[in-house]
DNA sequence: TAATTCCTGAGTGATTTACTGGGTATTATA
DNA sequence: TATAATACCCAGTAAATCACTCAGGAATTA
């Protein structure tokens, strides 16, 4: 679990191509102008995010990118993960004895909180940021995941 | 909000401080040889950890670091952010209308999001990994924070 | 005084970031 | 059918960061 620039910049485009999800794809140009990348960068951005199958690309006039799941269902987990390969977790990869036995067992701690990070970024989807306040009020019955970010939505008004 | 291995080595290297706080300062000599980083790598690291009066030097034979707080008050967020120095957040820092309008409000989503993670991670303290699982039972009724980590405890020996 | 430790800084190769610029493939539309 | 708009692909590159070596100093203890 790693997260730099790289991941941020994944992370707001895929939100863009959530929240203008029924407007059709959205282009690479729009997001490039939009979030200030250059076009090459955000295109091996959207390599990977397409091997990843979490978006799909439409060519052609009137293409760009549309997501390759419902929104409900791509967690900001994924999505870093797809972009910033995996931090090599230590050179004594879950060997029990690394260096002087039980000594340095500060690794598995890290593993442990790393987990814990995860399992943080994987309970936040793009659906969660799509909502308006409105909405709130509705889906206060739902699960308490996206319950516990309720506090994030914002209103969406996008220029076409 | 950034998170890499340079964050890692810190959070690994203060939750070995708080293991062995009551057996003295700990040298970055042992540190080294343990999880594997050079010497002058770790003293940079520390430098900055000093700076942010999470540790305290001990000069001279016998010397090392010490914790500069009790491990209670001191988070994982407290610890990369000393030392990963955070993510610039946009181009468009905080101003409301970022190139075009009302478009790309992905930046402020994300930076909600990036508050979230950041409270995730401040609400994790070192001793919160330095509880042995028999102190497990006994913490049960101690704040909710503590509690919802509880599973990642494990039993500690340090080769002396 | 000598050994041990922290502390500081200069310099360096490797990797990652973010970009430029060249192309090809596909498709809507005029 | 021709053209333009778009995804897609790949090679190269400047800048930043990572992680390290080396080379000393400064403080403390034995």
């Amino acid at each position: 679990m790693k997260l730099s620039t790289k991941g941020r910049y994944a992370v707001t485009a895929m939100m863009d191509l959530a929240i203008n999800d029924r407007n059709g794809p959205v282009t690479l140009a729009e997001i490039s102008s939009c979030q200030g990348i250059s076009l090459s960068y955000l295109e091996q951005l959207f390599a990977k995010l397409r091997k990843a199958r979490l978006v799909e690309g439409v060519r052609g006039p009137g293409g760009g990118y549309r997501l390759g799941k419902p929104s409900n269902s791509i967690s900001v987990a994924e999505i870093i993960l797809a972009v910033d390969e995996t931090i090599d977790s230590t050179q004594c990869q879950g060997a029990e004895d690394c260096q002087s036995g039980d000594r340095c067992m500060t690794h598995k701690l890290w593993e442990d909180l790393s987990v814990r990070l995860y399992e943080f970024l994987n309970g936040i989807t793009l659906s969660d940021f799509i909502k308006r306040p409105e909405v709130k009020r509705i889906s206060v019955q739902q699960n308490s995941t996206s319950n516990r970010i309720n506090k994030m939505f914002q209103p969406v008004a996008r220029a076409s």
